[in-house]
DNA sequence: CTTCAAATTGAAATGATTACAATTTGACAA
DNA sequence: TTGTCAAATTGTAATCATTTCAATTTGAAG
């Protein structure tokens, strides 16, 4: 509650009760939600939001370093509150996309090749453990 | 000329001059084109060239192992005939697909945490080389 | 309480991709 | 060579995530 308000001002963003909302419930679901998910799962606490308003807001939380978007599965954006870096498997059995602590030496930013790296995305898709039945 | 047509007999797939106009611009750009691109390009000489015949042949070609989509651009999908295991860098600046060779241990598909690992997919976001306008 | 720039809203536009039905074509056999 | 037919191609329309936009509302400052 006033944690989410404290982190709005301290980055200078406006504070709005839309805001408050969808930045809390994207702390407390770590499910790499999309859009479309925010927005049903708000609009059934707040019916007057607008679809319009999740991502101007998933922008403006963006900007501020806030959330990072997950495009491991290409037909819609799915957005993470976890800032840390850390890759994402997209498991084609249950549609979940799973965190992956993985030591890749990419993980942190730094220079390929002689470009610059701004962003690494690492996504894998296959099959998550518990789909796979194992013990 | 005959070698995409062989590529096709090989697979088992069947002969149209489409899909080697395709085949052999994938094969001769290595530029991560996206259909659109494909389909303006080939346009050109094949005014008759449906949109649609240019995704289904990509589906096909994909679905026999002769090519790979890349999704570093969120709003578009591009496509690579070279099949070999890398990542890419989408360069800000010149908004050009940049193959990255770099020795990362989960560029071949293995075990991560339990799950099962059926694709890899490393990308770069910055700005490359040559924009970078450095020696 | 007033003010006003910024945020929210809902509707319309955009743009990539897919679905579909009619037409054409490639491979094979007569 | 010709006939056949399943598969491929084509153009149009539909889908669906995301963006644009103008009107309305609201938060913060004074
Ligand atoms: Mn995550
Ligand atoms: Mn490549
Ligand atoms: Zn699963
Ligand atoms: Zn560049």
């Amino acid at each position: 509650m006033e944690k989410y308000l404290k982190i709005l001002k301290e980055k200078g963003i406006k504070v709005t009760a839309q805001r408050l909302e969808i930045l809390r419930f994207l702390d407390t679901h770590h499910t790499h939600p999309s859009a479309d998910e925010i927005y049903i799962e708000l609009k059934k606490r707040s019916p007057a939001l607008s679809k319009t308003t999740v991502y101007n807001t998933i922008q403006s939380l963006k900007e501020h370093g806030l959330l990072n978007t997950v495009n491991v599965d290409s037909h819609e954006s799915r957005f993470d509150s976890v800032i840390n870096p850390h890759h994402h498997l997209l498991c084609s059995a249950c549609g979940n996309v799973i965190d992956i602590e993985i030591e890749c030496p990419y993980t942190r930013k730094m220079l390929a090749g002689g470009h610059r790296i701004d962003e690494v995305h690492g996504y894998f898709k296959g099959v998550c453990k518990d789909c796979l039945g194992g013990e």
